[in-house]
DNA sequence: CAGGCTACCTTGCGACACAAAGTACCTTGA
DNA sequence: TCAAGGTACTTTGTGTCGCAAGGTAGCCTG
């Protein structure tokens, strides 16, 4: 899969989820590897990102199967931040589909 | 507007362009910058990348109107490219797009 | 000949996906 | 008891590529 079209579109996908709920990074590599090929190198730095920019939150949990989880928790500021992502996703791809759109093969 | 987002679409964009006839780099931006913000810093690498991978053409046109113009023309081996590109393009909206339906808000 | 448009190209920077490698906890089984 | 394998987090280095900025050069108008 071509990796550059993930690129603006991983943000999204993170607060998404964090919307419906609170997980760990583990967890979110699992859950976004079933709809796009991603691994922990990708998203342990995003989501440092998006913690130094108050987008989210974290707090550790023990787990009994292993290390403790680091959970993450969207902010406020963070459900912003996802709303205007996600009109731009819209806009982004009814422009892109625009100009595609007068191609013939 | 975001310009992560771009990444991997300019290439389809500008092949999609070159499919229904042949463009200069000039143009191409001006055509683009209708519907995304973009440059000629953006451009004119993207071309030589395009032209290094063999997926298109490039011949010299004398103009009135000022230098002359460096046209580019879609090669075969480039219509093959922009199909993948474009089946990629609509298999990541809908995999993007699944993944956000969850999403309440 | 200055000013402005057209047209091309290059340099340098920054953002970010990702491979790779490291640390550490747990359970299972020989 | 100790390897093996799964879970889980983190860091480092590399490569890609959008883009600002700056440069060259042709054309036309006043």
């Amino acid at each position: 899969m071509n990796s550059q079209l993930k690129r603006g579109t991983l943000e999204l996908c993170v607060l998404s989820l964090l919307c419906r709920g609170d997980c760990y990074g583990y967890e979110l590599v699992n859950r976004i590897s079933e709809c796009m090929q991603i691994t922990e190198g990708t998203i342990y730095p995003l989501m440092k990102r998006l913690k130094d920019n108050g987008v989210i939150d974290s707090y550790i949990v023990e787990s009994q199967e292993g290390p403790p989880r680091k959970y993450y928790k969207i902010t406020e500021s963070g459900r912003e931040e996802k709303e205007k992502l996600l009109s731009e996703w819209f806009g982004f791809v009814d422009s892109i589909n625009a100009l595609l759109k007068g191609d013939n093969g």
